[in-house]
DNA sequence: CTAAGAACTTCAAGTGCTCGAAGTCAGGGC
DNA sequence: GCCCTGACTTCGAGCACTTGAAGTTCTTAG
C-alpha cells in the first residue's frame, strides 16, 4: 500500500485553505501542542503536511468550532488518533462541521445582501431619491434583525 | 406628548439582551470610542441606554459582523450622521467589504467540498472499501491542487 | 431601618489568535 | 555564478474581546 500510495504532501498554505484555519493558527496550534509536530522539508525546514495531519487538523477545527478551549483539546485529539475504529466518531463530527459550514454560508449570504443593500442605500442618498432611501432603510432593518447570531468568532 | 412618550431607558443588561452583544463588549466599545458615551444615572453612575443608543449599537454590531475592525468604525459611525456628503466614502468602504465577502464565499465553498469528501472517505474506511478510499484520497489531492491557483491567478 | 444579595462600576490580567519584523530558503532571469 | 521575488521560518507584540478582583449601589426581605 505504502509504495503505490504516493502520500500527497501539502504546504502550510494548502493545509490552511482546506481546513479553513489560517496558517498562523496552524503554527499556533502546533506550538501549544494541540496538534502533533508536523514533518519538515529536509533542506527547507518548511512544514510538510500529509493526509493524516489534515485529518487531525480538521478534528481540532471541529472541536474549536464547538467552543472547546485549546487546553482541553489535546485529550480529545488523542482519541482521534485511534484510526479506523474511530471512523464513526469522525463522521459524526465532520457532519456537525458540515452543518456549521452551511449556517456560515447562509450568514455570509445574508451579510452580502446587507452590504449590497447599504451600497444601494448610499447611492440613493447621493441621488437624493428620498423615497428609495426610506424603502432601503426599512429593508436594512429587517435584515439587521436576521444577522443576530453572527456574534461568535 | 413628548413628555408622555416615555423614551424608554434600558440598563446595560437589557441593552445587551436586545442587541445581542455582551455587556462587557458594550463597555469596551464605549471605552474605545466606537459608540458615543452613554448617559449615566444621576445617583448611581450606572449606564442608561435610550433608543438612539440602541440603534447605534445595532449598527456597530452589523459592522462587526461583517468583519470591520474597531479602528475603522468611528469614522464609519460618524459618517452615518453626515448624510449625502459622505456617500462616496461609504460606498467605497462597503464595496471593499463586498469584495472581502466574495473571497470568503469562495473559500467557504472549497471547505465545504473538502469536508464532504472527508465524510465520504471515512464512510469508505468504515466499509473497508480500499479502492474507494484510494479514489477519494486522490480527489482530495485534486482539490488541494485547485487551491494553489486560487491564491495567485 | 437595616442587612443581604444581586447588579453595576473600574481596572488589570488573561485568551486565542493575528500581525509585523527580521531572517532563511527555493526557483527563475541575467 | 548572482540577484531578485516570494513563501516560508521564529519570535514578540498587538488586537478584540473576556474574565476576575475589589469596590459601590440598587433592591428586597425581615
Amino acid at each position: 500500500m505504502s509504495a503505490l500510495t504516493a502520500r500527497h504532501e501539502y504546504t502550510i498554505k494548502e493545509a490552511a485553505a482546506l481546513t479553513g484555519l489560517p496558517a498562523s493558527t496552524l503554527r499556533y496550534y502546533e506550538s501549544i501542542g494541540v496538534i502533533a509536530p508536523v514533518g519538515r522539508g529536509a533542506s527547507s525546514g518548511h512544514r510538510v503536511y500529509d493526509e493524516e495531519d489534515l485529518d487531525q487538523i480538521m478534528w481540532v477545527a471541529c472541536l474549536a468550532a464547538t467552543g472547546m478551549s485549546v487546553r482541553d483539546m489535546p485529550k480529545y485529539v488523542a482519541n482521534g488518533q485511534l484510526g479506523p475504529c474511530a471512523a464513526g466518531e469522525q463522521i459524526e463530527l465532520l457532519t456537525a462541521q458540515q452543518q456549521r459550514l452551511e449556517v456560515e454560508a447562509k450568514q455570509l449570504v445574508l451579510r452580502q445582501r446587507y452590504v449590497a443593500l447599504k451600497i444601494d442605500y448610499w447611492h440613493a442618498v447621493a441621488a437624493g431619491d428620498d423615497g428609495h432611501v426610506e424603502l432601503l432603510l426599512g429593508e436594512a432593518r429587517t435584515l439587521a434583525d436576521e444577522v443576530k447570531p453572527a456574534s461568535k468568532r
